[in-house]
DNA sequence: AGCACGCCGACT
DNA sequence: GTCGGCGTGCTC
């Protein structure tokens, strides 16, 4: 029999791949392969097929190759081995998050990856068999009379894919194939542009090759009717769009304004919240260029799209862009890359830009793509204020003239938001005697006092334990909670409003999975018209009735040590803001700072993030910061931070010789977490080139001889400092 | 990453 | 006398 030599890229944290024998003809370049790898198996992905045996005298054979996935195109596969090279990381690793987690499992997927439809072949005859109580299988059976989707079907009833089982089993009902959609799409509810989306919806379309835009505008400005448009014009030439979106819970909002649009196009979405299965079905429908809209987080940057057209990055700013742990990629960038390996117009939408897309745009490799009109019916522009706090006595952390505009607002009906980045009752406990305050034993950090389940909890290591009846150090019985957290303001408005109970929204009430849907559902309705929220509601919410926002520890960001904290801040303020004022009349934003002369709140008020960001773009010119310097980041952490800092000091001198700066180790700004203590190297270059080289010299280096003790990471353009 | 093999302390 | 600690070495 003939045979012929793979070469395999496995998921394990090794930059190499391993050789296998397999019979000619079995499996190609970019498929999967199931493979003996010591006395496990594993999934691997075919890098390469030779006619010549490798000289390794215990080559191994395939297990099997499924043939569960259409091959890794070419475009994907150059796409991971960039990703690999740039961000120092092994191959497989990065081909393995390509994948969706079914067809990383050591065996063939069983699903057949279509999206079968299904329907009833008599639904009066199967009405009349089902009991008139049975009210949601009689619902199911209605729904039937045309094809459902099976996530249609779902939706339902908890009980209803049994009952679809049943009657499939039983011939009363069929899986039909779903009809694909292609050339001009049909469009529903189209509103008129306005001249700059025009000018925005033109410049791309006329993008023949790779081009780059950055679309910049305001909330309310209309930027997804600006990608709505493109996308029709690219379905048209029967082209498929990747819509990169930061977050699951933005998903499904811009899923059902798109699916709106397109009512006749499979449009498929691809983020973790999925269930394998659906994930799996939905990735290989986009691999097989059934789907043409795919909408997806970070991860879909890497879906085979074998007739791509156009690539959208919407909130290209966002920090959730960033994958954090493993294979430390930016799908932002990655996006953009892959626009210029496949030679395609790439969207980014904002607004406000990161700096570095600022750059990109002000030096000319970006076309920048103004809308600045409020192009939204009744969108306008909120005012924002700032009620100096350095001098005025706050009740319950709140400014008393913002719980007079709190007032006024209910008064006349209107919804407002309480916008405060703290969970829990307040974020530190302390003894006014000793000056004992709740410290985490493992992280440099404050225990948070959480009243409602009465305990104390560590927001970084998880770390929690009971609220201490008197001072531990001292038996002071007086123990009194410093700051303000959401649970606490919650409290505060409620005994203020008690006509208007305000609703708490953040992480730690939104945790069961359609809980924070629920709560979004009760503001929408005008059930709940005060809010109390964290960072989860400044995105994507959109509250028709929202007048006044209050923002209550902005200056938490202006004195950071990243220098990309004001960047955030002036990001995360303009989101919160724009919430307010969708339905006519303009929203009120109130900021507390104790610094209102600080130059950032200037610039805010002002409302010019173009100046802000040119200004941003100057100083880091000057000091040399990113995007004007290359950086690389190693990240330590070991028992003692001494271990951790003479590792980096090691290699430190590793580094010497590879024309790059690296500076001197010092301890992370939270230097011990989960009882371990961290430190970093940074490491600069004019440019980036030398800077990756050093990753992956030092990458290659803690591998061949990994350290004692001491866990690392290699981050390269590391977005946190 | 797994999972072996391989030499030194408290237990059936 | 064994069970078991995790140190280092390999996996095609």
């Amino acid at each position: 029999m003939p045979y012929v030599y793979l070469s395999v890229a496995l998921d394990l944290p090794l930059p190499r791949s391993f050789d296998y024998r397999a019979p000619a003809g079995v499996t190609g370049v970019g498929e999967r392969v199931i493979v003996p790898f010591g006395r496990q198996t594993l999934s691997g992905v075919v890098l390469a097929v030779s006619d010549v045996p490798p000289d390794f005298p215990k080559l191994k054979d395939i297990a099997e190759a499924p043939a569960d996935l259409p091959a890794l195109p070419a475009d994907v596969m150059a796409l991971c081995r960039f990703c690999a090279d740039f961000y120092a990381a092994p191959l497989g690793m990065v081909l393995a998050a390509a994948l969706p987690a079914a067809l990383r499992q050591p065996r063939p997927w069983a699903g057949d990856g279509t999206h079968w439809h299904w329907q009833a072949v008599d639904a009066d005859g199967l009405l009349a068999r089902l009991s008139p109580r049975a009210r949601k299988q009689r619902q199911l059976a209605e729904l039937l009379r045309t094809p459902q989707a099976r996530e249609a079907v779902r939706d339902v009833a908890g009980d209803a894919l049994r009952w679809l089982g049943e009657w499939q089993a039983s011939g009363d009902v069929v899986a039909v194939a779903p009809v694909r959609a292609g050339g001009v799409p049909r469009q529903v509810a189209l509103p008129a542009l306005n001249a700059a989306q025009a000018a925005a919806v033109t410049a791309v379309d006329a993008a023949d090759g790779y081009a780059a835009f950055l679309l910049y505008g305001v909330t309310g400005s209309g930027k997804t009717e600006v990608y709505l448009r493109t996308i029709a014009a690219r379905l048209a030439r029967d082209e498929q769009v990747l819509v990169l979106v930061p977050e699951i819970n933005l998903t499904p909002q811009l899923e059902a304004r798109f699916r709106a649009r397109f009512p006749d196009e499979a449009i498929v979405s691809l983020h973790s919240g999925l269930a394998d299965g659906e994930r799996t079905r939905n990735w290989l429908q986009a691999a097989r260029g059934d789907a043409r809209i795919v909408l997806g987080t970070r991860l879909a940057v890497f879906t085979p799209l074998p007739r791509l057209g156009l690539i959208v990055v919407d909130e290209e700013h966002d920090g959730s862009y960033r994958q954090q742990e493993g294979v430390r990629y930016s799908a932002r960038d990655l996006a953009v890359w892959r626009a210029r390996d496949r030679k395609l117009p790439v969207l980014l939408g904002s607004a406000t830009p990161s700096i570095e897309t600022w750059k990109n745009a002000s030096e000319g490799r970006y076309t920048r793509l103004d809308l600045p009109v409020r192009a939204v019916a009744g969108a306008v522009a909120p005012t924002l204020e700032l009620l100096p706090t350095g001098r005025i006595a706050l009740q319950d952390g709140i400014h008393p003239l913002a719980l007079e505009r709190l007032r006024a607002t209910l008064a006349r009906c209107g919804q407002a938001l309480v916008f405060i980045n703290r969970r829990g009752y307040a974020p530190v406990l302390a003894c006014n005697e000793c000056g004992w305050v709740s410290n985490c034993k493992r992280c440099e950090a404050r225990l948070v006092l959480h009243l409602g389940d009465r305990r104390l909890r560590c927001h970084h290591c998880g770390f929690e334990c009971t609220i201490p009846a008197e001072c531990p150090d001292c038996g002071n019985a007086d123990l009194k909670p410093l700051g303000q957290g959401t649970q606490r303001i919650e409290d505060a408005l409620a005994a203020r409003f008690p006509d208007t109970p305000p609703l708490r929204i953040d992480r730690d009430n939104t945790r069961r999975k359609g809980s924070l849907e629920a709560m979004l559902a009760q503001v929408h309705d005008g059930r709940v018209r005060l809010l109390v929220g964290t960072q989860m509601l400044a995105k994507g919410h959109d509250f028709a009735n929202l007048q006044l926002v209050v923002v209550l520890n902005a200056d938490a960001g202006l004195f950071s040590v990243d220098f990309r904290a004001e960047e955030r801040l002036f990001a995360q303020l303009l989101q919160v803001a724009g919430r307010a004022g969708r339905a006519g009349q303009p929203g009120q934003v109130l900021i507390q700072t104790r610094y209102p002369e600080h130059p950032f709140y200037a610039a805010l008020l002002a409302g010019d993030y173009a100046a802000f960001a040119d200004e941003q773009l100057a100083t880091r010119r000057e000091l040399l910061l990113p995007p004007c310097a290359a950086w690389l980041m190693i990240r330590a952490e070991a028992k003692r931070i001494e271990t951790a800092l003479a590792f980096l000091n090691a290699l430190r001198g590793a580094l010497a010789g590879q024309g790059v700066q690296a500076m001197t180790p010092i301890a992370a700004t939270m230097s011990r977490k989960a009882g371990w203590e961290r430190a970093q190297l940074l490491v600069t270059a004019p440019t980036r080139g030398p800077v990756v080289a050093a990753a992956s010299h030092l990458a290659e280096l803690l591998v061949a001889k990994p350290p004692k003790g001491v866990r690392w990471v290699i981050d390269v353009d590391p977005q946190d400092v």
